[in-house]
DNA sequence: ATGACGATTTACT
DNA sequence: GTAAATCGTCATA
C-alpha cells in the first residue's frame, strides 16, 4: 500500500480533460508530471517526466497513424484521450505513448525519459532483468530513453490500451511536492530517430528539461 | 508466403 | 563513430 508520504507526493491524478489537447501542448504540459504505476504487489513506481515527443496524426510522416493508417498495432491511437499506446519495436523494445487530442484523432505523445521518483529498487531490478547488463545502472540511466522507461516500469503490450484516466495500475499525476517546470528550463528540438519523415523530421516536436541528467540523446542546453 | 524495416539500446572500434 | 541484437508488423504478391 502507498504510504501517506507517497500519496502526498504523487498528488492529483489527471482526468480525461487533461489529456484532450493537441499533442504539442500535451508534450509540453507533461513535463514535470509523474508517470505512476501500481504493481500487482501494490508497490508504487513513479517517475517525473523530463522528455517527450509530440506525434501529430495523419499529416505527420513520423507518426504511426500517418495517412490515416489504422492497424491492430496502432489502434490504441484512435481511442479516447488518456489511452496508453504501447508498441513493440526493433524486436526487443517497448515504448509508451499518451493518446491525446480529440476523440478518435490518432495523435499521441511519446514519453522519452523520466527522473525516477518512487520504487527505484524495483525499477533497477526490472531494468537489470531485461538488459542483463554487467555494471550497475546509474540512477540517471534508469529511465533515460523510451524503451528504458518501459523496462524500468515493467510496461509491455499488456498495458496497451489502458485508460490512464481511470485505470488503477497506470496513470499520470500532477505532483504536489515537486517544483513546476518553468518555461526558461524547457528546450525544444527535432524528434529523435525519425530521419525518414521528410520535412516532419526537422520540426521541433521534442520537449525536454534543459541540462537534466535523465534526458536522452545529446546534451540539451538552456536557450 | 515473403521481405524490408523500425518513434531503440548497447557494446565495441 | 558503426554495428549487432531480434521479431512483430505491414505492404506486396
Amino acid at each position: 500500500m502507498p504510504t501517506p508520504d507517497a500519496a502526498r507526493l504523487i498528488g492529483r491524478r489527471w482526468s480525461r480533460r487533461d489529456f484532450a489537447r493537441p499533442s504539442p501542448a500535451l508534450a509540453r504540459a507533461l513535463l514535470g508530471m509523474l508517470l505512476v504505476r501500481r504493481l500487482d504487489s501494490g508497490e508504487l513506481l513513479a517517475g517525473r517526466i523530463v522528455e517527450t515527443e509530440a506525434y501529430c496524426g495523419v499529416k505527420d510522416r513520423a507518426a504511426h497513424s500517418f495517412g490515416g493508417r489504422r492497424t491492430p498495432r496502432n489502434q490504441a491511437m484512435y481511442s479516447r484521450p488518456g489511452t496508453a499506446y504501447v508498441y513493440f519495436t526493433y524486436g526487443l523494445h517497448h515504448c509508451v505513448n499518451v493518446v491525446c487530442g480529440a476523440e478518435g484523432e490518432p495523435v499521441a505523445v511519446l514519453l522519452r525519459a523520466l527522473e525516477p521518483v518512487l520504487g527505484l529498487a524495483s525499477m533497477t531490478r526490472f531494468r537489470a532483468a531485461t538488459t542483463a547488463g554487467k555494471s550497475p545502472i546509474p540512477l540517471r540511466r534508469l529511465c533515460r530513453g523510451p524503451a528504458c522507461i518501459c523496462q524500468a516500469m515493467g510496461l509491455t503490450l499488456e498495458h496497451n490500451g489502458l485508460d490512464l484516466a481511470a485505470d488503477t495500475r497506470l496513470w499520470i499525476a500532477d505532483p504536489a511536492g515537486l517544483p513546476r517546470v518553468h518555461s526558461r528550463s524547457v528546450v525544444r528540438t527535432p524528434r529523435i530517430g525519425v530521419d525518414y519523415a521528410g520535412d516532419w523530421a526537422s520540426r521541433p516536436l521534442r520537449w525536454a528539461i534543459a541540462d537534466h541528467p535523465c534526458v536522452s540523446g545529446p546534451r540539451t542546453r538552456r536557450e
